[in-house]
DNA sequence: ATAGATGCAAATATTTTGCCGCCAG
DNA sequence: CTGGCGGCAAAATATTTGCATCTAT
């Protein structure tokens, strides 16, 4: 029996799915959560990046609108976002050091092929990688509540060239 | 149609599937990779850990063989077994601190599902898996030479006991 | 008014690098 | 013998914590 083919959601950069402005505003505010100013200046940053976000980028980005925002800000945000399950933490299989990217968490999961040579990274879905979470579930009677794959190797391109 | 249920590998602790008593070092071998007192040391120790490791956790059962023996050796150690995609690396979520830990890396891709409540993880085999990764590779032209999921959740005996 | 957030400095954790003497092959 | 390897110290990178102050509600 064949599966639908995987649906490839960006090529090199990363289109912003769940990007609907002041969503993760809404759903901390919705959350009873206190909104200031440099978490809404962090929050806007993280919904309309185009491409995955470290801590270094993030920061300098929020930079531009307040010179003063610390650091320790940043992770304090991401952390909260996280314990939210608002944003996901991926290391893009550590292909450039051992730092983290966030992304926000869209509706649908997806995968993330990076390419080890030139370095871009594809978000795919697939119905496959839904029906492997149900199998695991029901297999392991577990209630998953993060999922995340990463697969690296060789693009297209990066193969023909080589 | 159905496809094979998932395949618990282990749970709780780990089985080492590959373990082969000198398998790395035969490996190594093979390639013409010099092999040091300290590597030998590391690689029985890697092949037949129960659980999954973390670099800490490796230096100390080192320490017990020779204590001698730096970290910085542990690191390059396994940088050179990754570079030979003899180990693989995980994060396991984060769920203690922001370390990897390390594993052989056996005959067949496993997904590692661990319990945010308990911590335990669990290794398993499924054949959807190895479909959607075929299936990647087929719709998006690409050679995979790494793949890793990981999955977060809570396990049926942390289920039952909330 | 006040619980909770931020900024700053310092601590901690994790990984990498330079250099020199040593040892496996 | 000798080129690669390990130990040591230090640097680089990444993240967390303590505390005084400030601010969103």
């Amino acid at each position: 029996m064949a599966s639908t083919p995987a649906r490839r959601v960006s090529s090199g950069e990363r289109i912003n799915i769940a990007a609907e402005p002041g969503r993760l505003e809404a759903e901390l505010g919705r959350r009873g959560i206190r909104l200031t100013r440099q978490r809404r200046i962090l929050l806007r940053i993280i919904e309309t990046a185009p491409e995955h976000l470290n801590v270094e980028v993030l920061l300098e980005k929020a930079h531009r609108a307040d010179a003063r925002l610390n650091r320790v800000t940043v992770y304090r945000t991401l952390d909260l976002l996280k314990r939210y399950r608002l944003v996901d933490e991926l290391d893009l299989l550590h292909l450039r050091g051992h730092q983290h990217f966030y992304e926000t968490h869209g509706p649908r999961d997806h995968i993330h092929v990076a390419c080890l040579a030139c370095g871009k990274v594809r978000e795919v879905e697939s119905e496959l990688f839904d029906r492997l979470k149900r199998q695991i579930e029901r297999d392991c009677h577990f209630e998953i509540t993060v999922a995340r794959t990463e697969i690296g190797g060789y693009c297209a391109s990066c193969r023909s060239r080589s």
